[in-house]
DNA sequence: CGCGACGTTGATTTGCCTCAACGATTGTGG
DNA sequence: CCACAATCGTTGAGGCAAATCAACGTCGCG
């Protein structure tokens, strides 16, 4: 099991010695998925944070009006799960898919839990990337509010280049919020 | 200084014992504020965290266009922040200005960040509290990209009726999204 | 090859904004 | 305690960004 790129990643936060490193190694678990294959679909509990170590994926919901909903994607190196569903170990009403063949590495619940308790070093990780998560989510927010659909494509392009490429355009359309018949014609005129 | 709202709210998350809640009592700073007073500034490094003891306050911050957006409304047992430049300890764009009279007690950032590695306790709660505001802004986020200004502003009236009451229409109408105009319209309508 | 998924393009519609003018309410100085 | 300014909210006219609808390309895959 490839735990190198997690590793470096809870080490940009904290840094984990020897036994803290050997226990989260022995609650992590690996899980492939084919292309459209999903991770988790609504009424599932959401019982893992899902590490991506190769591949894409994406979380979304289908509205009222039979409409889908991007909530996130996933990259290498990123997280996803469905988050309200994980926090309180309720049934969601996400799907989690896999756009491209992907490979994850997965924390569970209660063993995470356990692993906080046992270490609070992971308490403190898990503080910061909530944190951050908070102030990303916080400005996707603003951005939705304040700027066009043309600024708001423009800005995430520039910000995340290799997503825009690796997605489908109609996924990426209902991420940024608006149509996917408006994203090819900004596409288009820009 | 009136703490036990903070240590009630605290106690919802996690069980402080004495040791802890001196520990906290101890890092507690209490303010007052004036009616469209500023806790802070754009350009200004957030120092501190508020908790609201009494009174209601917004943050805000002034778009290229020179329209105010606002951020968060908090009123009674409430935190609030530019927590970007809390996080980050670097200068914010946020304003925050108090609506009515109000009281806060504020934790400053080394202090708390001191508190938590001397008693974990105080990560894990942070960490949850965290992973609520992320669930909540990722909530909203939804609602601003799926719903009409009517339903945004209907599910926020049906969730926050204490807030809808004491703010004044333009701050809820930037906060929702919409022009005040828009939402005079709504409110008319229904 | 042909079918299904995805993207494009144009015509039309609409939700919401902007601008402007006018009430209502609150606060403040004379 | 009144006058009159600010501040905040209301209402209507007109305009625009983006949605919807419909039809048509295009590409990959069974």
């Amino acid at each position: 099991m490839e735990t190198s790129g997690i590793l470096a990643n809870i080490n940009r936060y904290v840094k984990l010695d020897d036994t803290q490193q050997t226990a989260l190694k022995a609650i992590l678990s690996s899980k492939t998925l084919n292309k459209r294959e999903f991770l988790l679909e609504p009424g599932m509990i959401c019982r893992h944070q899902s590490y991506v170590v190769s591949g894409c994926l994406r979380s979304f919901f289908i509205a009222a009006d039979g409409s889908e909903q991007t909530i996130q994607f996933a990259i290498e190196d990123w997280f996803i799960s469905d988050f309200n569903s994980y926090l309180n170990q309720a049934p969601g009403s996400l799907y989690v898919e896999a756009i491209t063949p992907t490979t994850v590495l997965q924390l569970e619940y209660e063993a995470t839990e356990a692993l906080c308790l046992e270490h609070p070093i992971f308490e403190r990780y898990f503080k910061m990337t909530a944190q951050k998560a908070f102030a990303f989510a916080q400005n996707r927010m603003l951005s939705n509010l304040r700027d066009s659909a043309t600024e708001r494509y423009l800005v995430f392009k520039e910000r995340y280049p290799e997503i825009v490429e690796r997605v489908p355009q109609y996924a990426l359309a209902s991420y940024l919020g608006m149509s996917a018949e408006f994203l090819s014609k900004i596409r288009k005129s820009v």
